[in-house]
DNA sequence: GATAAATATACGGATCGACGTATATAGTTG
DNA sequence: CAACTATATACGTCGATCCGTATATTTATC
């Protein structure tokens, strides 16, 4: 994982804001994304797949969906790159939260026991 | 200055490099980047004529020579970013400012007053 | 096992971005 | 002003990337 191929990552607008979205949220399933951003399924789907073989992501199947949240093993610099990206822009996940927030039913988390 | 395309701009690896050394060295003029990156001068130049074009840089004209520093209205969160990548990749700048020590004569910075 | 839901992937087209090379511009020196 | 140095830009090309659409895959449900 170079610094190269991590700002790669992050200068696609759909793959900053689902990283972002989900540093914020936690555990995101990917029908949650798709809702949040207005975009379309496949185009999330296959973001989420260059962000997972980038191990920015790792991904947890339940049921039907699966949860992406941020990789465990995420080097701390990305980490200090991803909350500097937060913390100075306060309001750019505002209407995304605000759509996952206005989401019927959201798929519930099963803690470990299923 | 959206973080988009803050990220556009670091995700090129000449571009990097030459914010990152900067951010370490102060300024420096084009042909100390060109040789410190062991780059063409017009790739180097291509990619400073960016990097200024989207506020990350300015530059600074004294004679034949051009140095760039970072602009002193970077926002917070871009010094964060870079600062977080530096300590995160603490040798990836060793060859650069390998070659940079090893120039020869390297162009005078006036103070003020020319 | 057929159906449906959630997700992943394959394909083709269009656009973007980086490059090498050549050349233009600007300042310096004689 | 002519020659030189440092830097910037123009042009054409080629590969990367993003997207919409269609389809495959997996799991749950009846």
């Amino acid at each position: 994982m170079t610094p190269t191929s991590v700002f790669k990552c992050l200068s696609d607008e759909t793959r900053l804001l689902c990283l972002l979205l989900i540093c914020r949220e936690g555990e995101l399933c990917v029908c949650e994304l798709t809702e949040s951003l207005q975009l379309s399924q496949p185009k999330v789907s296959r973001h989420l797949a260059q962000l997972r073989s980038c191990s920015l992501l790792q991904d947890r199947k339940q049921g039907l969906w699966n949860f992406y949240r941020l990789h465990d093993e995420l080097p701390g610099w990305v980490h200090g790159v991803l909350d500097a990206t937060l913390d100075g822009n306060p309001s750019c996940l505002d209407q995304c939260q605000a759509n996952l927030r206005s989401m019927g039913e959201r798929p519930e988390r099963l803690a470990c026991c299923d």
